[in-house]
DNA sequence: AATATAATCAACCAATTGGTTGGTTTTTGG
DNA sequence: CCAAAAACCAACCAATTGGTTGATTATATT
């Protein structure tokens, strides 16, 4: 084990730490945690390996801040304005969150990428990333669908089934980006595409 | 490059091969490419790591294999009834067709786990993938939801952009299964929940 | 049965890679 | 300005891993 820094780190430290952290979504995102080579990240955040474990101790370490980074961006994007939407009638919120939620995952299709990766994987760095974050959403979203299908805007089903069914249509596009364009010519990530793409989804699930 | 075996094989090679290839496709799945190892499919296939060389070639070959052999799979159990199925009326044949995909993605969510981790990762492995597989899959719905679509019964949005609904919604569930079981306590993989849920997506989906 | 060929294995090799160590530079605080 | 601490780097280490080699066992053909 490297030794940590202890005292309150300086400027220049920071920065380097947060190029790092964000070489490394993205390159954890693209190959997997096994997949992802420290120096690789580093070499792209302009620094050394042994920098990267100086910082953050190891590879797992250094995963679980970048992942804890990500879900912070998400509750920034997506989930913080639920509060402020609060007296709003719910398909409106519905809408909204809908909307935010999708430019979210094409902006972000790193999100997604971790995610199914590690869920596929199972172990430990999944069990963490479910009980520090997955739940804390769910808890948010499963209610709203439920009163959803209550009141007829969305078709009746398991509401864990909607839930997967809702992120399924989300982020499959943009998680299939490349194949869209190889295979069909169709550009998912292209600006006009993604507004309109909420709108499918909107039209796929809510029943007026 | 280890040299082939040019002659027929005799059985006991078509079994030991067999075995390899279906541990393979399992591995490949669950750790992506960089994160399968040799020796560890070999293990499980009760073979020694230079005998997965001998039969295969190499990594990448063993992959390609497993890939071919999954897509034949998939062939078999959705695709080819369509033929049969020719005389039936868009709607009929798009429900039987889905209701055959939901169970396949159910029974093998190596499929999507394999194309989803090799479209994230994009290189040469994915283009021939699109080029062999995905390409000929295309042809064939691409047509079927846009004739669906013209008739009303699918809302109106980009063809690729339903595609990737579809496969997104119908496929998630059973990506996510572990996320889902340790998080909601829903599990998608029951049998009852999968039959279930080709309705749901039919729900989703189609409009009568 | 003898011989050739295919199938298998154990030992080995070189490259990769996560992590360690010890020393050098930079920054901070007195 | 100077000493202590933090940031950084180059060299190194040990484990892993894809692939090779050479010998050994099983099978098929004559």
């Amino acid at each position: 084990m490297p030794r940590k820094p202890s005292k309150p780190s300086q400027a220049r430290s920071e920065e380097t730490k947060a190029r790092i952290l964000q070489k490394a979504r993205e390159i954890f995102a693209e190959r997997g945690f096994s997949g992802a080579i420290i120096r690789d990240i580093a070499a792209e955040a302009g620094a050394t390996h042994s920098m990267v474990i100086y910082h953050f101790g190891s590879k797992e370490q250094l995963w679980r801040e970048a992942v804890r980074d990500m879900f912070r961006v998400l509750d920034e994007e997506v989930v913080v304005m639920l509060e402020e939407e609060a007296e709003l009638p719910l398909v409106e919120r519905f809408r909204r969150v809908t909307r935010r939620y999708v430019r979210y995952c094409a902006k972000h299709p790193e999100h997604a990428r971790i995610t199914i990766s590690e869920t596929i994987r199972g172990g430990e760095r999944l069990a963490w990333m479910i009980d520090e974050f997955v739940t804390k959403n769910h808890e948010g979203v499963l209610p709203m669908l439920a009163q959803l299908m209550d009141e007829g805007h969305l078709p009746r089903m398991p509401v864990p089934a909607m839930l997967y069914a809702y992120v399924g249509m989300t982020q499959m596009p943009f998680l299939l980006a490349a194949e869209s364009r190889l295979a069909t010519g169709y550009d998912p990530m292209d600006d006009a595409a993604i507004d309109a793409y909420a709108e499918s989804v909107l039209g796929l699930t809510l029943r007026p």
